[in-house]
DNA sequence: CGGACGCATCAAGATCGCGTCAAGACCGAC
DNA sequence: GTCGGTCTTGACGCGATCTTGATGCGTCCG
């Protein structure tokens, strides 16, 4: 996981920059991934856990900044973001959505280099951030993607997901019908109604008697909380 | 998820750029302190534990990179540079150095407060609670939405939480019926008298004797206020 | 002493938000 | 294209919660 050998995700739908980068960071040891779409980021992302993403704000198929959101979500590697708009409101906007760093093409490829090492070294620093949380008698793992409750491993769709990953890492704290909607559904949803069947989901999945939570508390014109206390 | 009330330390020899930092952090939350030379800087680092660095390469005294992996090796607070210098080379060396992010000047303010928000959310010290108050024998925290008398729990209703936590923050104050009408059921709110069963409501499970009420008092022709006095 | 006023309490009806089910739309895999 | 899984959307019943009116009590003041 130290810099030579890291996995890293390229997501570029231009063939030259692709190829420009493929020439510098292979040459330097690292691992490398190539998309061209959000769609096939997303794919790669979920099955070879890369250590870092370097990511183009110009997809074809969707927003960068959704996707860098989206990534931040459950991916714990950190995201540098290759840009040609240099506006002041684009990088915060990326910044703010979970880039770790943001470059404005055209850069040079030892200043790549020095940010993905400042990246890659924070990752390291930082080792607690994706992977275990458990509450009771649940278990997250954000990096497999694997959920189990009392050792018994369910198997749950990516937005339910999401869902669970947000409480989990909030345990105990009240999430808003707002808040859960901008962080799973993103920022212009606003059918609250898209909780609740996700939730009585969950619960079908999650509780013992779905009609009597224990793990999934409703607040009641207000949101839902992961129940965090087992002194029972 | 900012992190207002963050302490971070400048370390600036030009007046002018002191003074525009100055302005703009601080009218953002953050608390400042301020350095000319690098000997300032690592005195006021021991003494004050910062959260964060803001770091001209330019000082009088001593090349900031070498400040950079000075204070790299002891502090564990995320460091800023900000230089006049944009060749990559300079860039690249104070980012080995232990830098963890590199402006150049001019920069944009809102570039730099977004970066500064990445940098404070990798150090992840950031509390985020402080959302307790406490009263007597009365416990509000507003982010489980969890009210306790003497550490008994009770379940309150969503007007209910509404009214005592609006108390609860004026805790010893007054608050009149125009007042708590206003806050707790919106500005064309008139009945007063939503105001009293609500509070009746509060008093049957907050009290011990709701005849006798000890912390939801009455101001008779006025309104209601939160006893904040316990020298029995 | 009696009446007016403000407050507390109770209870009943109306309303609102939640959980659930199910049908259709959408999407990726084959 | 078809198929299976997943997400969106609508409808409905139920219970919790809020609103509203009625009633009684205490206090202040005429």
């Amino acid at each position: 996981m130290s810099s030579p050998g890291a996995l890293v995700l390229v997501v570029e739908d231009e063939p030259q920059v692709r190829r420009f980068l493929r020439a510098s960071l292979s040459s330097r040891g690292y691992r490398l991934l190539e998309a061209t779409t959000a769609r096939e980021a997303r794919q790669l992302a979920t099955s070879h856990n890369p250590d870092l993403f370097l990511l183009d704000l110009g997809l074809p198929d969707e927003d960068g900044v959704e996707l860098t959101r989206d990534l931040r979500g459950w991916a714990s590697a950190p995201i540098i973001v290759l840009s040609a708009r240099g506006r002041e409101e684009d990088k915060v906007k990326a910044l703010d959505a979970g880039a770790d760093d943001y470059l404005t093409k055209p850069f040079g490829v030892n200043e790549l280099l020095a940010r993905m090492r400042v990246a890659l070294r924070h990752a390291r620093a930082v080792p607690t951030e994706g992977a275990l949380i458990e509450v009771g008698p649940l278990r997250v793992d954000s990096a497999r993607r694997e959920v189990t409750v009392d050792g018994v491993e369910v198997r749950l769709t990516p937005t339910e997901f999401k869902l669970l990953l947000l409480l989990a890492r909030n345990a105990g704290k009240v999430l808003t019908h707002g808040m859960i909607l901008r962080e799973v559904w993103g920022p212009n949803a606003t059918q609250a109604h898209y909780v609740r069947v996700q939730m009585a989901e969950l619960r079908r999945k999650l509780e013992q008697d779905p009609a009597r939570p224990r793990l999934l508390l409703t607040e009641v014109g207000v949101g839902y909380r992961l129940r965090d206390r087992w002194d029972d």
